[in-house]
DNA sequence: AATGAATGAGCATTCATTCAT
DNA sequence: CATGAATGAATGCTCATTCAT
């Protein structure tokens, strides 16, 4: 009867799915407010008034859920500053609003930046290491590459590497959430975005 | 007898500040290589052929070992890069050698450096990394608003609002030393290093 | 249905209860055994045959498991006491059936009191000293204040301080156990009983 | 040089037993302010400003140590009492003073007895229980019965059983001392002692 | 006589994980 | 789906003890 069998999986999903969120926010959280060594499924479960039991039933072990979290965290990041540089048309616009974008989402998201950077430290080989960078950089350079090569075809932009130029950008988005991460008081995370915004759409135009 | 009382305090302090050193270096290696959450007492120990009960001698448990391990990080590099700025006189030159003896430095000790980024997460409550931030990127600021204020004197540089600035390029080179952490081979730093100072030592001077 | 969700609610405080019972008198017998600072988890595990995780999930740490030990002798000392006189009437029945078979369940329970004795130096500061007096020793001088009222509005006992009084039998029940303890063949336990028992009637009793 | 070699050895074993005096005392009072199991022998060293190897050096072990420190409470309560009864010629006022003066020297010594029911519990095996039952409870039970045998070779004290009676009075001043020592304001030692004293004095008396 | 570096065994405790129900 | 009892390995840490100096 796969007919009926295929309901109940498509609903096993759909809770399965809300549980997963869930569990990953409540982790992201725990995360932020008590630091990652600190943060056992016994808390997370606690946080939610469920057994650690089920956080073990919903996902593959610990290194299953910390993943997925990174990759939430990612994903609605990328998703948000995707979604306002498409809303522009020039290079130029496009970088700006991709710097400035980001910024935003993370000043709106304190606490997944900071158990992001908890989590940085849960990659131990130099694979998993790796495999972080591929996941959470890569997309972003491509991103940004992606910007660099319409604004070149507007004859906006002029010649640099962009690899390097990807790289650079991306860098000093992250260095500055880093400190800001530490201290919020630390860093003015407006003028810093204004600041790196402005800095590279002078360079990357023509001469 | 002054004289005589000097050399007994001298090798007392000289043993236990070697084995203080040749633990936090072999502290470094170990994090480095298998991840923080996996380097154990016991983990450091064997690769020194000690036990485990003689870091537990020298250090005044985990939390000071690490809390050591990272000053010996900032203050080698620190160290470094001071003596790299002073040997310049020109703002300009101080700024570009501050940028480019930063990325040498962390090209040379990588070890270290992946060490760092595991580290980061071992501050648990936001007390904590306050405490990290004001020692670790505090005194990068303010030898950097130092660096300013000379090119300023000289009248090579222009305004800017000085926290922020140094914010901006402490976060670009930390941010471009985080995507290399992760995978060497993704980002060029000689390459990164050039863009940045070029581009800085360029915003700084007066139009 | 409440009639459902109760066999549910018993069944759990069941298995807890009962491993925490288990447990306890484990405990117990380890301690009076090998003494208390021998007296590891590992070793009462291994003497259940459960490993000394389980020992930790039913027990806060040590402390708890300690406290729970002791007032496990008490409570029970005490309810068999209790039971005891109540079967009396008469004043002085009461108080010497109280020493009576305060003796009787001491000799027939020796390593709980063994191991009470070495429990005694598990309170490191004067406030956890103070409150095992008050939750050991407050409940049987009250006990004996009781009785004496009864015995006094039975016009069977004369004047004296009721506290001290107190304090002086139970005293004595312990000072003899005490030695008992130590060494069980310095003291015949039955012969002071009915000494104690004699003149404390007589003391009490009108001139 | 018999002669020149005598002196230095008794040099040699004075300051010997000066430090162990000096390092037993400095266990008592440890002991009796943070409880047996919180007293390292770091901690006993710090508080003499001595090195923990020192006291290795002085002592055969901890063992040596704590059975030291509990024979000399013993030994001095012991010296006070005999000197006390001593004083007096009657069996009666000999029995009275036994008990006052030990309850004096209770109360003026009271860190001692704090540390001393903490190392009760440090004695593990029943031969070691024995043992210290012989070296405390034996002599003390024995200049009672010293005592008894005044009193009835001056046809003050009656018939009764030497052992027991010794064992019944020895065990109601412990007693006392004990709930004492967990809460020094739970019992009045003086009013204790003048109960007890008076009590048995009678009891001990010919009808 | 005294130090202090070093040991090594032992400890309570934490925790991801398993599994019967 | 969900529970919670149970596991077992690992961890930081304590401490009496040893020993070269």
């Amino acid at each position: 009867m796969p007919a009926k069998s295929k309901p109940v999986e498509e609903k096993k999903t759909f809770i399965e799915e809300a549980r997963r969120k869930q569990i990953i926010d409540a982790a992201l959280q725990t995360i932020a407010e008590q630091g990652y060594t600190q943060t056992s499924f016994a808390e997370i479960a606690k946080s939610l008034g469920i057994t650690k039991g089920l956080i073990a039933y919903h996902f593959n072990g610990k290194h299953d859920l910390i993943t997925s979290a990174i990759h939430t965290i990612l994903n609605r990041q990328g998703a948000y500053i995707r979604g306002r540089v498409e809303e522009e048309t020039k290079g130029s616009a496009k970088l700006r609003v991709y710097i400035e974008s980001s910024f935003e989402y993370i000043s709106q998201n304190r606490s997944q930046f900071v158990a992001l950077v908890d989590l940085w430290g849960s990659f131990t080989s130099p694979e998993e290491k790796k495999a972080f960078s591929d996941s959470a950089y890569d997309p972003c350079r491509a991103h940004l590459k992606k910007i660099f090569r319409i604004g070149v075809e507007q004859k906006e932009f002029g010649k640099f590497d962009e690899q390097s130029m990807a790289s650079v950008i991306q860098g000093a988005i992250d260095g500055i959430m880093l400190q800001w991460v530490f201290d919020p008081k630390a860093v003015d995370l407006q003028e810093s975005s204004r600041e790196l915004s402005e800095m590279f759409v002078k360079r990357l135009k023509k001469a």
